[in-house]
DNA sequence: CTGAAAGCGCTAACAT
DNA sequence: ATGTTAGCGCTTTCAG
């Protein structure tokens, strides 16, 4: 008799000695078994699946990786400015959904836009010996966040496009975004349109701008007389700074707000100073009950469940081998009209 | 010599031993330091501290846990309906504040309301020696979900309260909430108000709509009149309802929804029908833009944040060894006043 | 088709 | 204060 004690097993766990000592077999047959690994006959197969259910047998994926030789952990990482925020939770659905298929189980962090966070973060998930990473990358260098040893790990960015190194990366197309909220509310008529924007530092929020701008400079409008306000970073923020723009001599007839909060803050300036009605507005990314807004609210929309799932995606093809040289994969964005930026601009 | 190799160091993850052979000490030694045990002398200790630097080396959380007496893996899983339900959002960016500070990881993974995925998924976690879990419970009894061997696994239980065993839950005061709104809407001077409410097999919505009618009973409204409309598990559902209930003869002069989906319903019906401004409407749970609807959304808000935050500290302390008896914490609602509940009755 | 022995990176239990 | 040996649960290698 070897260690595994039948009578008392209420607190230990049980491991493949057990079973094995129960199926009376070895324990590599029981490894081959529980693997699904060919070789094994299909009598001795039923032994060993049956007294791995009687004991309830677990396999411990851990400590199986660490002598593996593709040392797979069927675990990876995802970093996302915060998991409680509703476009980045719709990234995590999506890629569950695509990796929970495939028995591989995810690490979520929020990262809060702070550069240390995303390190310490890094260093969590590779110290837990993840097979990849999904991550939303903050710092204005990616080289100093993976460690060289780890280079080779597959890591696929989302939002924004890695800085220092060349890796997957999926994105929407934030420039074109802008360009298309540019060139619809010129099409309703809006010469004077203000742009409400995020911080500069996050890359994105300089796609909207700059796609934004530059598509009215194509339509003739004298990009140096847009009105732009930015570093906007909260409701109200964004608030104060709507309610400035609007009130100052020759204020715009229509307003491009970068992200939802802004959005927000826009919305609330409008209602406040009466001009819901009066002044047009489009908002980048689309957000619950926008139609149930007065007006509704017109928006570019982002597709996070695309993102999470074609990031998902090639995060296990790379995993998986993929050696293709690394490539950017576009999301574009959708007008989806509402109301709100299809008001006319009092002539 | 042994085997790290200096040279050609590009490709292998630095272990333990290359740390020790750099810094020309025992392993043990790099052991001690990595793990902030006393016992190294301040000179060793900065030798090794070096040696990590310069190889970049990060401790192997996972096959430390292999040997360790504790077996901790700092790892906690949850278990949610789903990862992009904004309260389940919420309560998941609390619990991940609290558990970081401590090292701790957290595996997310979404449920469905499916029982068939709360066990895979549990079984999942358990795989990857999760030192404990946080789950939304499903299936009517949980003593199945956990196998036997694992019942001394710290467990605690949100939203639900767990059947078949007895552990530590954090629950929100679905009875009380749903009473607040019943006393909120006769003080208004509502007599006939209808429940519309979610899946009958869900704890919490049977909770809701008990509080509900109970508090209308004691208050003296004939809770037999009660306009009962269940089972509405979307929007559209929720809508359908709410119109057929608006239309019918002898209507109710207010609505009380148990849910954000159903609430949003209810909105659309009420809008539809041009009844925003006449029919009051409380809905259970706050949601983000509710003040910013005509009218504002009264609300029975719950806490997600305080949910988390107990929760976590709950598993950690259970973790750590706590081994009172399990208790339920009971998390109060907050009335939140905005308008819709505050529309009178016509007399 | 099956199993014994070695060892993955680490910590425990003992040396020294 | 430091190092050595064994072994966590598993997969690999290699011998039957």
């Amino acid at each position: 008799m070897s260690k595994p004690s039948v009578g008392g097993g209420a607190k230990t766990r049980p491991t493949m000695r057990h079973v094995a000592a129960l199926a009376g077999v070895g324990i590599k047959t029981v490894s081959r078994v529980m693997n699904e690994e060919p070789g094994v006959s299909e009598s001795t197969r039923e032994k060993v699946l049956l007294a791995s259910k009687q004991l309830n047998y677990e396999l411990d994926v851990t400590a199986g990786s660490l002598r593996r030789s593709s040392r797979r952990t069927q675990t990876v990482g995802l970093l996302l400015p915060s998991v409680s925020n509703p476009f980045s939770a719709e990234i995590h659905r999506a890629m569950e959904d695509a990796l929970s298929l495939k028995g591989v189980a995810v690490f979520a962090a929020s990262l809060d836009d702070e550069p240390e966070r995303e390190e310490a973060m890094v260093r969590a998930f590779l110290g837990r010996r993840v097979d990849g990473m999904v991550l939303t990358p903050i710092a204005s260098n990616q080289a100093h966040v993976i460690p060289e040893h780890s280079r080779d790990l597959p890591v696929v960015f989302i939002d924004r496009e890695p800085a220092g190194l060349t890796a997957d990366a999926v994105v929407t197309d934030n420039a074109v975004g802008g360009a298309k909220a540019a060139r619809h509310l010129f099409d309703v008529g809006h010469r004077k349109i203000a742009y409400l924007g995020d911080r500069t530092d996050i890359q994105t929020a300089r796609e909207r701008r700059r796609g934004f701008i530059d598509a009215l400079g194509e339509l003739g409008v004298s990009t140096a007389s847009v009105p732009v306000r930015e570093n906007l970073h909260d409701v109200e923020s964004a608030r104060l700074a709507a309610v400035e723009i609007l009130t100052s001599d020759d204020p715009p007839t229509a307003l491009f707000s970068s992200q939802n909060l802004v959005t927000f803050g826009c919305m609330r300036a409008l209602r406040e100073l009466g001009l819901s009605h009066t002044v047009a507005l489009v908002g980048f990314d689309d957000f619950t009950l926008s139609d149930m807004m007065d007006p509704g609210v017109t928006v570019i929309a982002q597709h996070p469940e695309k993102i999470g799932a074609l990031a998902a995606e090639r995060l296990m093809a790379r995993i998986e081998g993929d050696i293709q040289p690394p490539k950017t994969y576009i999301i574009e964005t959708t007008l989806i009209i509402r109301g709100s930026g299809e008001i006319r601009p009092a002539s």
